[in-house]
RNA sequence: GGGCGCGUAGCUCAGUUGGUUAGAGCGCUACGUUGACAUCGUAGAGGUCACAAGUUCGACUCUUGUCGCGCCCA
């Protein structure tokens, strides 16, 4: 046997397993394997955006702690790893790093920046992601932006643009005016603040009394092209059909009558603009309205309006003109305040309320959204809901109830996907315009074969550079994330596809695994991408997790300034204890960062070792050739009760935790493999067989019992921890198992996982074992109320009660004589005035005779 | 407004289909070290299981309602 080093170094056994794992390409997909075998696992890319957050370190090491667990079981994991390079994130950390804006530049210099400063960041995750000991399968890293990513993603456009699932749209779209882009439902966030309600009075054409109106958005009255009414309203047969003026611009614009409309807010009369949210839009559709643009792309108010034309009359076009010149150039904001300036000076506000508003911001940016019309590529969701929530059930959840985040999202969705953006640094969409004549605009589309192409660039066949323009925008980064799956798989269809056989053995795949904040992005979008590709769902079971939040279970965020580094926790503690405290949290809830559960990890690090250590103590002692709990049982090497009461405990718990991590919860499994190592084999068995383990010469039956049993012991509880400290539970798994000069296989190999089958009967022996450390336990408490040492000799330790000891505990007479340090042992009547104390079952009582205290020293 | 999750010891959390006396770690108290471990061990104190009603022989567990916290959606 190796030599035990006498203390653990996590510094030293990180790097040499790392090292080894790596060299032994030790979680390396096996393409031969049968793909019954198959377990192939969704990894998310993160998004490389300069910051490594403790986020990342629980979530990834959740789907780690599975990934192993399932590797070691058998099945031929497939955990792939790549990173999220592109898109508006990425573009942000290079603006910040460069000191740059990206909108300004040249776009071939600024991607060129981009590239630059991207490596550096990806290596961070790189090293974090090793330091975690994510067993990745290295040999398969990609990024969404290379070339075989692009031609994937642009495949995948291909194949939805061919079905007529994605298709380019001149309409209102989200817009974010700080990044000038459009922006999909999903990237927008809802916020309250407080907000004011004006009342602003419309003059009626032909006189009567004017139709007061409440809007937040007073700024785009210009925009206002109808006022509408609810048809059950007091004034509506009376206005309803006639026209109101705007005021400042004496537009007069329609009243008309639609239900949609709340009666119990405001006035229940509104003025409709393009666009001011949603239900504009709704109307704008329904009552065929004039499209009126007053906000530009950057979000301010337009320098010129068309106003006074036929389309667009004033009954006052120089008034019109002087208020659109007044806030020319100014943000919304601004002009808002600027324009209620001028309606109050005119008397032109009847009231104004302070309301709590809920304001629709990006995301990313914060800035409140402007709806715009611009041309733009969307793929088809909102006729396939249905479908989308089809899919949703067809897939495992776990936990279930985060099915339902889903679905709540599915059904609110309001826009289609819009996938193009106006940005530099992202994939680009593979269209071209046509400017030949006769055929102006004409959509082109590349050959796969051609792929991937650059638009700005390349040509499209047939054509002439000049006889065509490229599409300039780029695609959001989820339309390439959302089909990681193929990413990996490199294919999207039969026809569009690099590896087709591939394809068709790992998707759909085994799992997702993604934290609950990117359901409607990163799910939804895949589920998606797989239903509109092939009708089927992209993975059997989606495993959620939930937030990191800080030690006093607040958020996390820079703001609050209690962010943790996740390099600083590693350093502190080490990459197993961390570990185990993701270990000790349920999929799907928030986990707080404690430094409690991060000590225990040490604590289990440092008990562990020294747990093994006196087991290889007493293996040096006698070659043996263990075989399995079960075989070695029934050969008879091993005999002893004891050995096989905590052997048949070993069976219960093996049994516990793979049940439990094939429901994937692995915390669970955590709890029993925890309750035995500590409680049954480090504070019971370990005491126990000590004495049987203290020989010279050639061991007797008892001892080489021990000796085995001690093996198993100590090897199948490494195994069952090592999801979740993978580190020292491989460099014990070398040192017990490994010989001078050879190391062993690695613990983390596939097929490692103990067997339910060689375990011993979890019945053996139980009773009587477990009544032994009752009695055991009872003999402590009598020693501890004495305030002696363990180790405190016994004359007599009585148990109550008839019968022999032996109907009791078995033959382990001597064994509890050696571990109470008691010359006699017996049952009966407890003795006259001995000490005694019931066990914690308070099936027994036990008393001690204390031998007289040996001579002082 | 609709939905989901959570509320158990001072703290962080377990508690499997309802079943004796509700558990763990930390913290606290007392004691204990010459042969795995003081980054330890043994023992102890500590809980009206948020609250209320109901179902049941029996409720932390099931039902309904209330309160508080967090989140998702509108």
């Amino acid at each position: 046997m190796k030599a035990f080093p006498n203390k653990y170094k996590p510094a030293t056994a990180e790097a040499a397993c790392n090292e080894r794992w790596l060299k032994d390409e030790a979680f390396k997909w096996d393409e031969a394997a049968p793909p019954e075998t198959d377990y192939v696992i969704d990894t998310p890319p993160p998004t490389v955006s300069g910051t490594l957050h403790v986020g990342h370190v629980y979530s990834y090491t959740q789907a780690d702690i599975v990934a192993r667990y399932f590797r070691m079981s058998g099945r031929n994991v497939l955990y792939p790893i790549g990173w999220d390079d592109n898109g508006l994130p990425t573009e942000r950390l290079v603006e910040k790093v460069k000191k740059v804006r990206g909108g300004t530049m040249a776009r071939e210099e600024f991607v060129a920046l981009c590239r630059e400063v991207i490596p550096e960041y990806e290596q961070q995750f790189r090293d974090l992601f090793t330091r975690l000991a994510l067993s990745v399968d290295w040999s398969r890293e990609y990024q969404t932006i290379s070339d075989e990513s692009r031609t994937v993603s642009q495949m995948s456009f291909l194949d939805l643009y061919r079905k007529g699932l994605l298709e380019r749209r001149m309409e209102p779209t989200l817009w974010d005016p700080a990044d000038r882009t459009a922006i999909a439902q999903a990237e927008v966030e809802e916020i309250e603040r407080e907000g004011r309600l004006n009342y602003i009075p419309f003059q009626i054409e032909g006189g009567g009394d004017p139709a007061l109106i409440a809007t937040t958005r007073p700024e785009l009255i210009a925009a206002c092209g109808a006022l509408i009414i609810h048809p059950e309203h007091p004034r509506a047969k009376e206005l309803v059909g006639k026209r109101a003026i705007t005021p400042l611009y004496a537009v007069p614009v329609p009243v008309v009558a639609d239900d949609t409309v709340d009666p119990e807010k405001g006035t229940g009369m509104v003025m409709c603009c393009t666009f001011g949210d949603v239900t504009d839009i709704q109307w704008y559709r329904t009552h065929k309205l004039p499209l009126r643009v007053v906000i530009d792309q950057a979000g301010k108010m337009a320098q010129d309006l068309p106003i006074g034309t036929d389309d667009w009359p004033s009954l006052d076009v120089d008034g019109a003109k002087a208020t659109i010149a007044a806030l020319a150039g100014l943000k919304a904001e601004k002009a808002k305040q600027a324009i209620l300036e001028m309606l109050s000076e005119r008397g032109l506000i009847e009231k104004q309320e302070t309301t709590r508003q809920v304001v629709p911001v990006a995301e990313r940016s914060g800035a409140p959204l402007e709806i715009i019309v611009t041309p733009q590529w969307f793929i088809r969701t909102l006729d396939f809901k249905d479908a989308i929530l089809a899919k949703g059930r067809e897939i495992e959840w776990k936990p279930e109830y985060m099915r339902q985040r889903f679905e709540s999202w599915v059904e609110g969705l309001k826009w289609d996907w819009s996938i193009s953006r106006q940005r530099h640094f992202g994939v680009a969409l593979p269209v071209w315009y046509s400017r030949r004549p006769g055929e102006e605009g004409k959509v082109i589309v590349p050959e796969a074969s051609e792929l991937p192409v650059d638009p700005t660039v390349d040509t499209p066949k047939g054509y002439q550079p000049d006889e065509v323009e490229g599409e300039r925008d780029v695609m959001d980064t989820w339309a390439t994330s959302s089909v990681s799956p193929q990413l990996n798989t490199r294919s999207i269809t039969e026809e569009l596809a690099l590896d087709w056989q591939t394809h068709q053995r790992l998707f759909p795949m085994s799992l997702r695994p993604q934290a609950h904040e990117i359901i409607r992005t990163w799910a939804f979008y895949t589920i998606v991408k797989a239903l509109h590709h092939q009708q089927t769902i992209p993975w059997k079971t989606i495993a959620i997790s939930g937030w990191c939040l800080a030690s006093d279970g607040s958020k996390m965020s820079k703001s609050k300034g209690n962010v943790i580094d996740p390099v600083k926790l590693l350093d502190e503690y080490g990459a197993d204890p961390v570990r185990y405290w993701t270990g000790t949290s349920r999929l799907g809830h928030d986990t707080a960062l404690s430094p409690n559960t991060l000590n225990q990890g040490k604590r289990l690090v440092t008990k562990l070792w020294n747990a093994v250590k006196l087991a290889h103590m007493a293996l040096e002692q006698a070659g043996i050739t263990p075989v399995s709990p079960r075989a070695d049982i029934e050969s008879g090497a091993i005999s002893h009760p004891m050995d096989r009461w905590v052997l048949g405990r070993l069976a219960e718990t093996v049994k516990k935790a793979t049940d439990s991590f094939e429901a994937y919860e692995y915390a669970a499994a955590l709890r029993a493999i925890e309750d035995f190592f500590w409680r049954i084999h480090c504070d019971n068995y370990l005491e126990i067989v000590k004495a049987r383990t203290r020989f010279e010469g050639e061991p007797d039956a008892g001892q080489l019992s021990a000796l085995h049993t001690l093996h198993h012991v100590s090897d199948t509880v490494v195994r069952l921890y090592a999801p979740f400290i993978p580190y020292v539970t491989d460099t014990l798994f070398d040192l017990l198992n490994g010989a001078e000069g050879a190391d062993a296989k690695t613990v983390h190999a596939r097929g490692m996982w103990p067997k339910a089958d060689d375990q011993a009967d979890a019945d053996g022996f139980r009773t009587e074992g477990d009544a032994f450390v009752s009695i055991l336990g009872a003999a402590r408490k009598v020693k501890s109320e004495l305030q002696v040492s363990m180790r405190a000799e016994v004359e007599t330790l009585t148990v109550q009660g008839a019968g022999a000891l032996a109907d009791l505990i078995g033959d382990t007479e001597a064994d509890l004589k050696a571990v109470t340090n008691a010359a006699a042992v017996a049952t009966g009547d407890l003795p006259d005035g001995a000490p005694s104390a019931s066990s914690a079952d308070e099936k027994h009582r036990v008393a001690l005779v204390m031998a007289p205290p040996s001579q002082e020293e």
